[in-house]
DNA sequence: TTACTTATTTACCTCTCATTTACATTTATG
DNA sequence: CATAAATGTAAATGAGAGGTAAATAAGTAA
């Protein structure tokens, strides 16, 4: 099952596409509110996001490039807006796809499907299956592993969300010291490793055999799912 | 450099897009006939293929179905024809992108751009898709063989991805030195054979027969796909 | 203020890995 | 074949990177 987040706010487009799209295995989610839609992502995993431009009071182009900070998740733009310009700097601006509006449900399935072609590693059963040990809600600021919430002060929160947010990327001390507030920037390298320890000791796991804090030579660490 | 093998009889709007593309550095090979496009792709590497669908004789459907038997390069059709059926069919036929004629070349070139965003740099026996065997994401700084990913050091990840980057091109040990980061430049020149032996130990292959590094007396070492 | 929490530093230990060394093996050439 | 030169590699070395306990500093609440 292919799991798709919509950021669009003709309801009535959105209903006619969820119904068409059902058929083909493709479940849709759709929010009228892009900040609810990026709040979503932080909890669900989808395979894919179909954004709308002319959203009311914000432009979809941005929310495009805050999608794109956080996440390398596939996305088609869905627009009335037919300009050439608007075209080109959606695509270059991290967008997978650009289809003007009204376009045939059918070819959105089979663009849809066509760019998940090429991301096999995210279609797949195992990916969408495998229950996450570890859950991040940005929301209530917490963390749960196993269900049970983790007592993490705040530079411990601040840099496992940062590592699970940037999931398989490295990321280097400094990244984490400039852009978690609860870490002073006139830190040493050094405090990012005692933290992680302590991270690692709550999480219950050794760094020689790290479950998901991995850490990576001479450049920082990274976050395994 | 961008190298496109296009397969278009329309001469004209060949010439308007091989010359507006070459300003970014996307060089355009055009051929009108098909068979001479599939030979070409035996001989040469390109990194995507723009196909018309209206070509004098033969289906372009049929040329993108042939294409796809021998190569999982990326395909843009570029087609007059602007049915709905002919889209979804080509998108399920293995196309990566249909554009209805006429298109702003501009459109053509963010096209590319993000489509060839999503390809992972892959080095391959015969050029394309036979057999996946050793695969570069320099996004990800990781290399992965026969889909795993390699556990490499920073000077084995350095020296193999120089390598594999200049695929075929004799490097001399020199140049490995003075370029990769994780390699101190007073290092002799020794050190790289010690290097190099221990990425061809992880790869399991020898020296006497290299499937991948080849050593090249006098000077160097040099990638073999 | 005092007590408590927690970010940060310090110090020391362990381990990784680039580099060197030393010797074996291969290759080129007369 | 003999010799020299280059490559291959196991083993030793050492610098430095990461792990962590304990001390310290800085904040926070009572």
């Amino acid at each position: 099952m292919i799991k798709v987040l919509m950021i669009e706010d003709d309801a009535e487009l959105a209903e006619i596409l969820t119904e068409y799209l059902e058929q083909f295995d493709i479940k849709i989610k759709n929010v009228e509110d892009p900040y609810l839609g990026l709040a979503l992502m932080e909890n669900e995993k989808f395979d894919l996001i179909i954004l709308d431009l002319t959203l009311p009071g914000i432009d979809g182009l941005d929310v495009c490039k805050e999608i794109r900070k956080e996440s390398s998740i596939p996305i088609i733009i869905s627009s009335a807006r037919h300009d050439i310009m608007d075209k080109v700097t959606a695509l270059e601006n991290g967008a997978d796809d650009y289809l003007p509006k009204p376009y045939n449900p059918r070819e959105l399935e089979a663009r849809i499907k066509t760019i998940l072609r090429r991301q096999p590693t995210i279609i797949t059963p195992e990916t969408q299956n495998r229950e996450k040990d570890l859950v991040l809600d940005e929301n209530k600021q917490e963390i749960r592993h196993h269900g049970e919430v983790l007592e993490l002060t705040a530079a411990e929160y601040g840099i496992l969300s940062y590592l699970m947010k940037k999931e398989g990327g490295v990321v280097s001390r400094e990244e984490l010291i400039y852009n978690i507030e609860a870490i002073s920037e006139e830190s040493s390298n050094k405090s990012i490793d005692v933290i992680v320890g302590r991270i690692r000791q709550k999480l219950g796991e050794s760094p020689k055999e790290p479950k998901h804090i991995k850490s990576v030579r001479g450049i920082g660490y990274k976050f395994i799912a």
